[in-house]
DNA sequence: GACGAGTATGAAAACGTTTGCGGAACAGTG
DNA sequence: CACTGTTCCGCAAACGTTTTCATACTCGTC
């Protein structure tokens, strides 16, 4: 029922096996230095007495972990999942193993967390992280770190490229006739905020649409109902939402209110775009249009980064994908529709 | 940009203070040994230096890592989303950090991460694990585990009361006339699945409705669509899903068949009642019928458990909540009505 | 038959802590 | 003053590995 009964050592297998500790640490991890027979022998002895290497006598003597953290601002954010899933399965048939935590889209608890995995990880991989460039560098000078959705000079980022999607929303939304559009912003720190807020301003400003900002709101369903009044309210026939949980929250409030979606012949209505393409997009009624983000290539691109920095010669690990499978994509489904 | 330039060790304190390292280490750990006056000296020069202790040789010499691991079989299934914040918020302000993990609900990737995390923590909280009982007892006598959602003499397990909740439910199918119902089952590997399809044919066989099972189904939305067309083949008027994922896929599919949910007047339709309250459950339209869990209670006693084990004389840490916190329980929305 | 080049192995140091043991200083007691 | 007890602190061992260095042995080669 415990962790007692003192397991094997490197001690023990060796004198299993009459040879030295030395042999079998070699045996173990640099099979060429030791004769084949004795490396034979030492294996079946380690096998016999269930040896499994010490973490931390290793840890102390290589001073590497062999852990990687990871850092995402809110597990129960769907868009999420699929990131923290994507590191995950990089991860698993590799040495390293990894802590995953959540900050609850607080910067102080971001903060805190970073501050306690650093002394655990030989690596970080910061998922959207909202602290300031001033502490994020001082992360960055004492673990080797990646950003994923984040700029900052103290470490590589892995990006989406939001353009082509927000571009093509645009597109998608002007030709429908909609004049008068509202964007409902994510939190203020966000980078991803500020860049699809950028995006969406240039894309509208190119084709002559009105954009109204509402906000900002925490990216969560509930924070959706709020901003559904308010977009209402702002008249407008269409609206950007900073994500899909926000659009989803809208879109329920909304529909509630008696208020058709997408837009009606009458011209009452709205049109909602959400962004991310979580699962959850898909299922309602009607369908959200949504622009899509290539996930699982960003939560790939910085597992894969993370670890060509922490063991330069790995045998995985392409270095990055092509810029192109970053780039972001409209998904039309149903609620956007002709004003 | 990486992990070097030396950190202070125990050693450069010691010598800044002017005293040998076991006082600072004496210092740091038992205050109550060492003079005031150059405990304050030594924890100025600790500070002064940045100096973090080394947890690879803490562990080394402690024998532990102030390490938790949690398992669970989806980060993705909202239902675990809670249950992950609720075991990560509880050993936030503890000394412990956790190590997450997803099995993507798949056996083989549980025993090998259960086997990873072994290595690297002092405990195991596993969440609805579907490993043999073999297997369970032997990560069991490596490490100290804590089981949610599964029995096991192994180990301790945190259970939730399905009895109140799927007696409710059925009490409400039959209140509303159907008399004829379906379940849909989940992994037949997974206690939760045997536990709430035995508690509800025993409340559905005392007030005397007939119960078709169907299944097993993947607890994931896109199952529900599969299992939706089988219920409605199979002529029932209401139908008891896994769980929320699972149901719905069947409101989902069923809708788009043209099947009101919950049933007309005419005798078409059906109700669908799910289980776990996951937050999506509620945003739908119409919002379902659920069993919901008191996950938050059930992750507390987990993680609290794994604690008090671990640290036998922890400050925090009431040992267990009362059953009564968790009991499951009905919560009547949009997709249950009269047949 | 000595020598150089490999090859295979062991001894021991090192990694950074914690902690048992003992010693020094000092105060109190007879 | 001799003693006992306390308080504070340093020495050194220990934790389980990896790795450097040295050594012993085996082969060919001149």
């Amino acid at each position: 029922m415990s962790a007692d009964s003192t397991r094997a050592s490197i001690r023990a297998v060796a004198s299993l096996a009459g040879v030295s500790p030395s042999t079998v640490s070699r045996a173990l991890n640099s099979p060429e230095l030791v004769n084949a027979e004795t490396r034979r022998r030492v294996l079946e002895c380690a096998e016999r007495l269930g040896y499994q290497p010490n973490r931390a006598a290793q840890s102390l003597v290589l001073g590497r972990t062999r852990n990687v953290g990871l850092i995402v601002p809110d597990i129960a954010n769907p868009f999420f999942a699929p990131f923290i899933k994507g590191v995950e399965a990089y991860f698993r048939d590799t040495e390293y193993a990894v802590f995953l935590a959540d900050t609850d889209e607080d910067t102080a608890t971001e903060v805190r967390l970073a501050e306690a995995m650093v002394e655990r990880v030989d690596g970080l991989i910061l998922c959207a992280p909202r602290m300031s460039g001033t502490r994020l560098r001082a992360i960055a000078a004492k673990t080797t770190v990646v950003l994923a959705n984040r700029t900052s000079r103290a470490a590589p980022s892995i990006l989406q490229d939001f353009q082509p999607g927000m571009d093509q929303a645009v597109a998608h939304v002007h030709a429908l006739g909609h004049r008068r559009c509202a964007y409902l912003s994510g939190p203020a720190n966000s980078w991803s905020n500020r860049r699809r807020r950028r995006f969406l301003g240039v894309a509208c400003a190119e084709r002559g649409i009105e954009l109204v900002d509402l906000g900002p709101y925490e990216p969560r369903f509930t924070d959706g109902y709020r901003a559904a009044d308010e977009v209402l309210a702002a008249g407008v026939s269409a609206v950007f939402a900073y994500n899909d949980l926000v659009a989803l929250g809208v879109l329920s409030r909304v529909t509630a209110r008696g208020v058709p979606v997408p837009n009606e012949p009458g011209g009452r209505g709205l049109s909602i775009v959400g962004f991310d393409d979580i699962p959850m997009a898909s299922m309602t009624n009607p369908p959200l249009t949504t622009v899509a983000i290539p996930v699982d290539a960003v939560s790939r691109a910085a597992a894969a980064t993370m670890h060509s920095m922490l063991d330069p010669g790995a045998p995985k690990a392409p270095p990055l994908p092509p810029a192109a499978e970053l780039a972001t994509r409209l998904l039309i489904r149903g609620t956007t529709g002709p004003v």
